[in-house]
DNA sequence: TAGATTGTTAATCGATTAACAATC
DNA sequence: TAGATTGTTAATCGATTAACAATC
C-alpha cells in the first residue's frame, strides 16, 4: 500500500518527539490523554497534534481522547520500531566507539551488528561482544549479513567513499556524523547530526542573550 | 544595538551551514562566489540565500556575487565565532567524553574547560588535560570561573536537576544530549541532540524504502 | 442527555520562491 | 557599455492555527 499524497517531512521529525512523551505517560501510568494535554507537554498546539496524526488515520475517541498505549504502539508501528533493524559503525574513534557501547538504541530494535575502522590497534579488538574489524571487511559483512544502516563516524575527508561504497553495498538508511553534505540517490535516506553546526547555532543565542545582559546592565546606569 | 525584527530561528539554523561551506570554497581556494552557486552546493535556491543574507545586512557586490572569504568572516561574526566560549560537560559517560575528546569545536572557538560525573572511578582521572571532578565541585567551579555553556551527558532521569543546577549559577547556554525536554527561562538558550529521535526518523525512511522496493517487486511478478 | 474532544475543513501565518530595478 | 548578480519587494506555497460539525 502506497504512502498517498507525500507526508511532510516537519511530521516525519515529530513522530519520535510524540512517541517519547507517550512512553514517558506510559511509565507514569497514564493510560489517557488529549491532544490539548499531550501538546501542552511538548510546547505545541491540540490543533498541530491532531492535524499531524490525521495524516496517518484517526486514533481517538471523539469526547474521549487518545489511548496512550494504544496510540504509542500506533506511532511506533508508523516508526517501523515493531521492525528490528541492524547497524554497522564505520569509524571507530571516539564518538564511533561512543555511539556503539550506546545502549538506548537497542530498546527501540536498533543493535549494532558491525564495527569498522582502519586504525591496526583497533581492528582485532572488541566493542561490547563485537569485533571491531578492518574497513575492507565491509563487502564482506554485508553480503553474509543483513544491514539497514550504516553510521558514518569517519573523518570528513573519507565521508563521502564510505557513503559511496555503503551504497553499492545495498544499505538504504546513512545516519551521518560528519559535517560533509552527502549526495545520495533518491532510494537512499540520510539523517544528519552535525554537531558542530548545533554548537554553533547555540553560540549565537547564547551571544544574543549576553548582549542584551550587557544592555539592559546599560540602562540601568 | 537591539536585533530589530527577530530572525527566524531557521534562518539562524542555516548559518552554520553557510559557514561550513564557505570554509571548503576557501580551502579549495575559490574566493568569489554566486548566490546561485553557494545555493546549488547547498541544495537550496538563489533566492533562499539572499533572502537570508539580507537579514543581517548587504554583503555582496551587485554583478560581482560574493567574496569568499569576507563573507565567511561576517557570517563568522554573527554566529560568534569571534569570540571565545567556554564549556563545562556534565556526564563523563562514553558520549560525554567523546564529546570532550573532540578537538573540532575548538578550532570553532569552543573550548572544554571542565568535566564533571559522580561517578567516583572517574573522578580523579583526566580526560586529555582536564581533570574529571565531581559534580558537587560544579557551583565552586563556576564562581570560580567564566562558563558559557553546559553540556548535559547525563542519565535521563537527572538531566532536569542539572539543567536547574547550571541555570541557577547563570549559565546561559545548554547543550542537551539528553531524551529530555528541559523547559528553561526564556534567558537561557537550549539546543538538543536527540540521538534516539534522528534514529528513528532515519529508521522511518529506510521502512518507506524498503515498502517501495517490495511493492516494485511485486508488480515485476 | 450534556459535555468533551476528535476528525476535518477553512483561515491565517510565515517561509520560500519569483521577479526585477539597482548597480557594479 | 553590456552582462551579471545583488538587494529587495511581491507572489506563491506550505505549515500552523482556528473553527466547528460529528460523535463518543
Amino acid at each position: 500500500m502506497a504512502q498517498q499524497k507525500k507526508i511532510p517531512d516537519i511530521v516525519i521529525k515529530r513522530l519520535p518527539i510524540y512517541y517519547r512523551f507517550l512512553t514517558n505517560l506510559h511509565q507514569m501510568g497514564i493510560s489517557r490523554v488529549s491532544s490539548s494535554d499531550l501538546g501542552k507537554k511538548m510546547g505545541i498546539t491540540s490543533s498541530q497534534v491532531r492535524q499531524d496524526f490525521f495524516n496517518f488515520g484517526s486514533f481517538g475517541l471523539q469526547g474521549y481522547g487518545y489511548d496512550v498505549e494504544q496510540l504509542r504502539q500506533e506511532i511506533g508501528n508508523i516508526l517501523g520500531l515493531n521492525k528490528q533493524r541492524t547497524m554497522i559503525i564505520i569509524g571507530a574513534g571516539h564518538l564511533g566507539q561512543a555511539l556503539a557501547r550506546h545502549s538506548a538504541f537497542e530498546k527501540e530494535g536498533y543493535s549494532v551488528v558491525g564495527v569498522f575502522d582502519v586504525n591496526p590497534h583497533l581492528v582485532g579488538t572488541k566493542i561490547r561482544d563485537i569485533d571491531i574489524q578492518h574497513v575492507n571487511k565491509i563487502s564482506q559483512f554485508c553480503r553474509e549479513n543483513k544491514v539497514d544502516i550504516a553510521v558514518i563516524t569517519v573523518p570528513r575527508t573519507y565521508a563521502k567513499d564510505v557513503a559511496d561504497l555503503v551504497i553499492s553495498l545495498g544499505i538504504r538508511g546513512i545516519w551521518n556524523f560528519t559535517s560533509v553534505k552527502l549526495n545520495v540517490p533518491e532510494d537512499v535516506a540520510v539523517e544528519n547530526i552535525h554537531l558542530s553546526d548545533s554548537l554553533m547555532t547555540l553560540g549565537y543565542y547564547v551571544k544574543c542573550l549576553h548582549e542584551r545582559e550587557e544592555e539592559q546592565e546599560e540602562q540601568e546606569e
